[in-house]
DNA sequence: GGAATCCATAAAGGTTCCGTAAAGACCGCA
DNA sequence: TGCGGTCTTTACGGAACCTTTATGGATTCC
């Protein structure tokens, strides 16, 4: 499982920073929002893999923010409240939520929470070895076998090979692996993608001239070949 | 504290599934193989507090894969079998296992041998001692012998140790060793990890130059290596 | 054919990460 | 109060990585 990715929604800043370092350390990336609003808006600019969702907010409360999320998303959505009262729960699975936990909780039971919702996603399409060839990339070590050697790659250079793999046989375009690897605010800057690719065909194709995976499509980008 | 660590055995993708989300929901941290083969493998890498093992799969049956674990591991074992003859009783504890339970069986009544096996081990996730080449790690006496010679580690140096020792050849986060070790309080002072790792490698590797148990995964963390 | 664009490759800073040493802070204990 | 051990914090050099620039060859378009 290459890092899902959370977004925490609670307008407590001490919560906030709590969930930030486990779910980091449990590999998760983390973003975090202080009110619905701002989830609102983080929501419509990225894809999450799973919501943590205050109910007990000012302003869009935990409710109307997960009912308005769920009407434009199929993202896993654990919502937190104070009250155990059996009403709240109803409430919460009625606006769309997934599962709900109330606090106070523990730690290893609001984990094994995030873990059950996320494994109800449709097919981590992550967690599966690709193979292509006597190419091997396991995404959940983050490493990569060559004809049973392992090979050796810098973070970026695998994230751009597990890109390119994940959509074998189509060409990507050059600011579309930009933007997928470097992030949103890299629009341009092409070279990056020129030194990184040379850089990871040295490590993985026999004879770098000549690529038999990481193929470059002249005026579009890259693809990757099974 | 720690949860306990359980390994699920079966060639039934729908009953991996099951056991995955059950367990899970109890706090226990779950993972599976999909064949005996495969948790030969599992169990040499990592250390399980508890193994579910499916008597009847293609290749290596449950039988075999139970002697060939107990061999080597002091693992609780609960083996499942769809048959309640007497025979396959005895084969089965004959083979090594703690216990057993005939299929269909209800999920509280797995859960509870589930617990009582775990009960049943001398609190074994503290007591075990572990071995890797020359050395030796006693996380009841919390002592460690290199070679046969006692070598003396302070109070985190030996926690650090023991927590890589616990979860071999697995790579372990900057961050989650952090927690582990220093409390949850504690996100991002790596430099604590780097000057405690480097000390402990002083005191338990020939060449701490070239460590061959504490190995550092760069940019990512550290492991325990066999 | 010539100019422009694109691509592969190499190589120079700048930054971050890791190992190592060492000084200061804290604590228990005589 | 002083002492020894442990933990925290800072500092620095080397290595690995990322960014940036430069150069030459290939392809396209006029």
């Amino acid at each position: 499982m290459t890092s899902a990715k959370i977004l925490v929604v609670d307008d407590e800043p001490q919560i906030r920073r709590i969930m930030r370092t486990t779910l980091t350390a449990e590999g998760y990336s983390v973003y975090d929002a202080r009110s619905g609003e701002e989830a609102l808006v983080a929501v419509r600019e990225q894809r999450f893999d799973l919501i943590l969702l205050d109910v007990n907010m000012p302003g869009i409360g935990g409710l109307e923010a997960c009912r308005s999320i769920r009407s434009s998303s199929d993202t896993a959505i654990v919502m937190l409240t104070v009250r155990s009262a059996e009403e709240d729960k109803v409430a919460a699975l009625d606006a769309g939520a997934d599962d709900y936990v109330t606090k106070p909780f523990g730690m290893p039971e609001l984990l094994a929470r995030i873990r059950a919702a996320l494994r109800r996603l449709p097919v981590s399409a992550d967690s599966a070895v690709i193979r292509a060839g006597d190419l091997e990339i396991n995404p959940s070590t983050r490493t990569v076998k060559v004809g049973g050697r392992e090979v050796r790659l810098t973070p970026k250079e695998f994230d751009l090979l597990q890109f390119l793999a994940t959509n074998p046989n189509v060409p990507i375009a050059h600011v579309k692996l930009l933007q997928a690897v470097w992030g949103p605010d890299y629009g341009d800057e092409v070279e990056y993608l020129r030194t990184f690719i040379n850089q990871v065909r040295k490590k993985i194709e026999k004879d770098p001239a000549h690529p038999r995976h990481v193929i470059t499509e002249p005026w579009v980008g890259y693809k990757f070949q099974v």
